[in-house]
DNA sequence: TTGTAAGCGTTATCAA
DNA sequence: TTGATAACGCTTACAA
């Protein structure tokens, strides 16, 4: 060709310079640079029979807009970044359901545009994940997991972010403490309340289902718990939420109603996201380290997705708990009653 | 093949199905889901030459999660929105300049993984983008722009957001109006100190630079500036802040060296993000429609990509005031001797 | 160390 | 309406 050297060596120097000899090397580098060739990755893929490419797939919700969502977007940020380092590039696919609610998610395998895919937000009971092992995909799953299959997933302990959280708020004194859940919908939901219920049950605290609420993971569900949390009963002194963002709503509709936090009652969030420090008070919450989440998802991912590892990986990740300015002791007395 | 047919009928099935006899068509797609066939994107893409990927390219700042910035969150969203819609997948870039700063944006190009690019978060004077226009690639920027050139873009129109949000400051009665803008090295920032310099001039108000302070577009450097402001010699009785970051963090700057806002101060954002409505009080600010710009962006561009369009295309979008709690009349008296 | 040649799964052209 | 065939740009045996 050009240089003179043939298409064989051409793509030699380009992918195993080793193999050629340096004359020749230099020589087709010159050529390539005056002609201004880079070779198509398209074309190579293709002979390869790969795309270089990983999907990361996340849920479509009509208005919203997921990457406002702090823990989509580190995480999303996280598995990019690591995704460069290994060479792969990321594509973005938004999922819908079909009229039955069912995501099919091998209809972005199929076309083989993607070696694998990444699935961010799924739910429990997802048919679509199911069918996606039959089919012998490779993908993983993060923040979610099923039992009793081989498949991947990266996950935080919730158990333990829910327990700690809850032991904190214990051990500042309060006994009566309300738990604002996600939907039940998510294995995360699950397993908090698995963590909340632990974190009472060794303190000799009984079980209330009253205390728990179910809200939707946004802030308009915090705000709007506020009000069924004061019209409890007996009013919690404490409130657990599952996220930072219904515990930001909480804040706001809890200030609105004349309380003072702490001062009244004590919120805790859970994440540890941006919001976390601009609600006054900052929120005490359980920090997950989303970004290297996403990033740890990869570096195991790509190792199944070369086919390095046979089995899949099931990887748990530490939460830690973080004290800011929403949660104090109960009160004078009931603290020194503990004390 | 497989149903007797030739490659060629199959590939006419998939992509045009007319041209097909009805039973030969049927007895493809039977064969087809038989033999769990799918056609293959990767080598349809590389016969016609193209990818069927849009680039988006993003800044990669070490540190700074970029989607955590609600604009990023909400343009992608509404760039991925759109480009499913044309068919296209998005491949997401995290760019990073080399040693010499400057960000070699046709590495993207080159390999043929993408039939085009959106870049995000550019600044003025980045020489990337002038020598990709040089080497005939197809790009477009978004909030950005260069003039004198034939580059398509889509920006808001900064100037006019700026003006007003100053002009209503001034309508309830302020004449010290303190700017925090964001680094010049932005078009943004320039368009706004010039939207903010109209407004003062058209009522008479002298422009002192001192009330000018430049951050960073981060929420700290809102709250650092809190006490240059309140250094100021002539204190301001109102600031309007580039983005609602920076005046979350005024807010909270300012709360915490016991003014009240807006009862001392009056303090105004940009933007309309997540936060202007989580900060107390929440702040009056300008809403600029980042998801619809998103797709806006897209469905012009996905015309150059094609070819459909010869010339560039520049697109300014309208912002619009949205007043909260955070801003109110200067005080009684000087509010009368306006009146 | 380098070249030859086959082949990857499509699409496009031309002929039937 | 359908089929045969070349071509897309690269990689990979295999041969030299």
């Amino acid at each position: 060709m050009r240089s003179g050297v043939s298409g064989a060596t051409v793509s030699r120097v380009f992918n195993n310079p080793k193999l050629v000899g340096e004359k020749t090397r230099e020589a087709v580098f010159k050529a390539a640079k005056e002609l201004n060739y880079h070779p198509n990755l398209i074309a190579s893929n293709f002979v390869k029979g790969v795309s270089g490419n990983i999907g990361v797939i996340i849920p479509y919700i009509p208005n919203i807009h997921i990457f406002s969502v702090y823990y989509f977007s580190e995480l999303l940020s996280g598995i990019g970044k690591a995704l460069d380092e290994y060479g792969y590039n990321l594509i973005l696919f938004f999922c819908k359901a079909d009229e039955n609610g069912i995501n099919d998610y091998s209809a972005y395998f199929k076309s083989g545009k993607v070696d694998g895919c990444v699935l961010l937000g799924t739910r429990r009971n997802d048919a679509g994940i199911l069918s996606l092992t039959d089919m012998g995909y490779k993908f993983c799953l993060v923040n979610n997991y099923i039992e009793g299959r081989d498949i991947s997933y990266i996950d935080v302990d919730n158990i333990m972010g829910s327990y700690m959280a809850v032991m904190h708020l214990i051990s500042l004194g309060h006994r009566r403490i309300a738990f604002l859940n996600g939907p039940e919908s998510y294995t995360n939901s699950i397993d908090r309340l698995t963590g909340y219920k632990k974190a009472l049950e060794e303190n000799n605290i009984p079980f209330d289902s009253q205390n728990v609420i179910i809200g939707n993971y946004g802030k308009k569900s915090g705000y709007i718990s506020s009000s069924e949390i004061l019209k409890l009963r007996e009013k919690p002194s404490a409130i657990f939420a599952g996220n930072d963002r219904m515990a930001a709503g909480l804040v706001q509709g809890l200030t609105e109603k004349g309380l003072k936090i702490p001062g009244d009652i004590s919120v805790a969030g859970y994440d540890d996201s941006d919001i976390s420090t601009i609600v006054r008070p900052a929120l005490t919450t359980v920090h997950i380290p989303f970004f290297e989440m996403g990033r740890r998802c990869i570096s195991e991912f790509i190792k199944q997705v070369k086919g390095e590892r046979s089995c899949s990986f099931k990887v748990l990740i530490k939460p830690e708990l973080i004290i800011r300015e929403s949660t104090a002791n109960k009160s004078e007395i009931d603290t020194r009653g503990l004390s």
